[in-house]
DNA sequence: AACAATAATGAAATGTTTTTCATTTTTACA
DNA sequence: TGTAAAAATGAAAAACATTTCATTATTGTT
């Protein structure tokens, strides 16, 4: 697990960079919120450990700034003591949880697991525009209007939506929604590519599906 | 929204009482852990807001004798400063989250609120016996193995699993999983009833669903 | 034990989805 | 613009799921 530890105090820090690799995870220090901001650009983090109080930017800016640049990355806020009253505004700031100090490193590790759990299973709907799949009953779902996928539409949609915006080649598709991992003979991965067309067409009146010649597809959203 | 006050300070407890009611929900105070067993047991709560000190038995030993009791309700505990090492203590005993006092009713709200979208999303599949349902692949699992089933059948053991331990008519079936509002002409919840137990006893090797002579089908399970 | 009501079953009929195939359309590039 | 490769399409064939139906089995009651 990759973390971001934005502390300026480096006892804090230190302590905590020691133990995430004591349990076989890697984390990054930061001092001060502007790193924070540059850090995200460049490392994918599983979760932030953000501090209230810290030079330049308090943790709450920061934290309202990545939402607003349309980072999702998991945030926990450390705050002091002294700081409780502001909790709720922590949490409508977009933090997923805080904790307050002083604590143990157990408590960073539950509280993280926490968080994670419940960011991974909070997907039982995909947005997509103004639309969003449910992945527990297979419709594409506008409001009060809904349509139903088959089951080889519902998978290629699903897998479409997991990975907006990058080509990806029948190949990829064969193997992942076909399981087939051998090159194919016929064109059904054509033929699903365009009743689910069809079907989003006819109920969204978009196009979201490209076709990048030779390469493959792209889905397009937002 | 009900709301069970498992709380000692009758200061507390009665602002609690009295911002749940202006809030338009409503609530009930309990004064010791033996009564919030009993209250569980009589009405169904949306969550139980647990002082971790009180007489005769703490919040924390309440907390587990619920979850071992199988009841699932969420459960926040409330917790003075000086308690606070023990917090993952207290996640562990089962309860859902947890708030230091003092607090305002603005930040109870919010947390409950978070606990019960929490909930809610939760629910991606659904266990059974040693087994559980996945409402995404609509495939019943243990394990690597995994059997899948007919969207019909899905929606029957769907059904099931959300009223285990009750029985169910088959016009409930067919109102709820079939959307059809008049007596049926034809046996097809038979018929599809008899597929699910098929399938299921093939992979489990054990019955679930039993038959409630005239009066429907009940599913077992634990 | 005998009966009528209810439930379970196997198999055919119908409806849907998935896959295949022959043909047409689009694309990149000379 | 002409060509070959790649992609899209309509429709048939095959595989699956759902519903119907006739028959058999089980249940509660007398």
């Amino acid at each position: 697990m990759e973390v971001l530890i934005a502390e300026d105090e480096q006892s804090i820090a230190n302590t905590l960079l020691k133990s995430f690799a004591a349990t076989g995870n890697h984390a990054v220090i930061v001092g001060n919120g502007e790193e924070v901001l540059d850090a995200v650009k460049k490392i994918k983090f599983d979760v932030i450990l953000l501090d209230w109080r810290m030079p330049k930017m308090t943790g709450l800016q920061v934290c309202r700034q990545l939402r607003e640049l349309q980072d999702q990355t998991p945030i926990i806020l450390l705050t002091a003591l002294t700081e409780i009253a502001n909790k709720v505004e922590a949490l409508n700031a977009g933090a997923d949880d805080y904790i307050t100090k002083p604590f143990s490193f157990e408590e960073v590790l539950a509280r993280i697991n926490a968080v994670l759990r419940r960011f991974q299973s909070n997907t039982n709907s995909l947005p997509f525009g103004n639309f969003i799949l449910n992945l527990i009953t297979h419709a594409v779902e506008m409001e009060l209007e809904t349509v139903k996928l088959s089951e080889k539409e519902f998978e290629l949609l699903k897998f479409f939506l997991l990975n907006k915006g990058t080509i990806i080649s029948k190949e990829v598709l064969c193997e992942k929604i076909w399981d087939i991992h051998y090159p194919t003979t016929t064109n059904f991965v054509e033929v699903t590519v365009k009743n689910l067309r069809k079907k989003l067409e006819d109920f969204t009146s978009q196009k979201f599906i490209r076709t990048v010649y030779g390469e493959g597809y792209i889905f397009f959203a937002d």
